[in-house]
DNA sequence: CCTTGACTTCAAGTAAACTTTATCTTTTAA
DNA sequence: TTAAAAGATAAAGTTTACTTGAAGTCAAGG
């Protein structure tokens, strides 16, 4: 079992964030010790990682909060858990693919200032 | 020259959100008209497009401001603002790598997912 | 003993990027 | 020609995700 301040050592995540979290309810069952100071187990690790990949992967935190309610709710909401996680995989997707698309443009930017150098460096040597 | 509201349905970009752009200075020469409607030429278009790829890939607004400062300064800017541009494509390149990382996670609970389901359909077929 | 440091909670504050509202002027269509 | 629609400005409001501050508790070290 590991303090609030050996997560944050280990996960980067500042401790405010880590309580932010688990009063908005992503972190389900973190354990408290006798004077109700956080006690974080290898479940709850597995919990932080996952929810900080959602987040890097631009879930908001509501949707996180609906999908930990399923959870809690028991093996009868897996299937929709589980659809859940397939939509947002279609979701980073796009985003990948958005990403591409918009990175076709900064490489055409980049290739005319290319154009733009050689210009500018056949003309100095004329002068 | 097209009228705002052109812009808007060629765009898609709201009509408050292009006021916003040039007045925070990210749309460089919009003109107006004699009673000071905007008028939006093929030149404010390019821009529109260019702030938007910017924004897409999620380049802040002070960093597109500073860009389009560069490029009213003129030609002596050139090599900054390329560097920009390629400090910003290695930007983009490290979300798309992030994007993949992540994504790998989501794929691995799919998996477990699946894992899931086939046992309970084992265990249904058995009862 | 008592102070320091690591916790706790709750409330308020912040940052970024829009978006909405209020008020006014100008077109445009009936 | 007049009423509705479209455009302008400035200021305030919204949303999301934290972050900071204030005030209190508790264990450990000098």
């Amino acid at each position: 079992m590991m303090t609030i301040r050996e997560v944050t050592e280990l996960t980067g995540i500042a401790a405010p964030t880590l309580r932010y979290y688990e009063k908005e309810g992503l972190l389900p069952h973190v354990k408290r010790n006798e004077n109700g100071k956080r006690l974080y187990d290898e479940e709850d690790l597995s919990w932080i990682h996952f929810v900080t990949a959602l987040r890097a992967t631009g879930m908001p935190i509501a949707q996180i909060q609906k999908y930990v309610y399923l959870y809690k709710e028991g093996d009868s909401t897996i299937s929709e858990r589980k659809l859940m996680m397939l939509n947002h995989k279609k979701e980073i997707e796009r985003s990948i693919r958005d990403l591409y698309f918009n990175l076709d443009k900064i490489n055409y930017k980049l290739a005319l200032y290319d154009v733009l150098e050689s210009q500018i460096e056949r003309t100095s040597i004329k002068i």
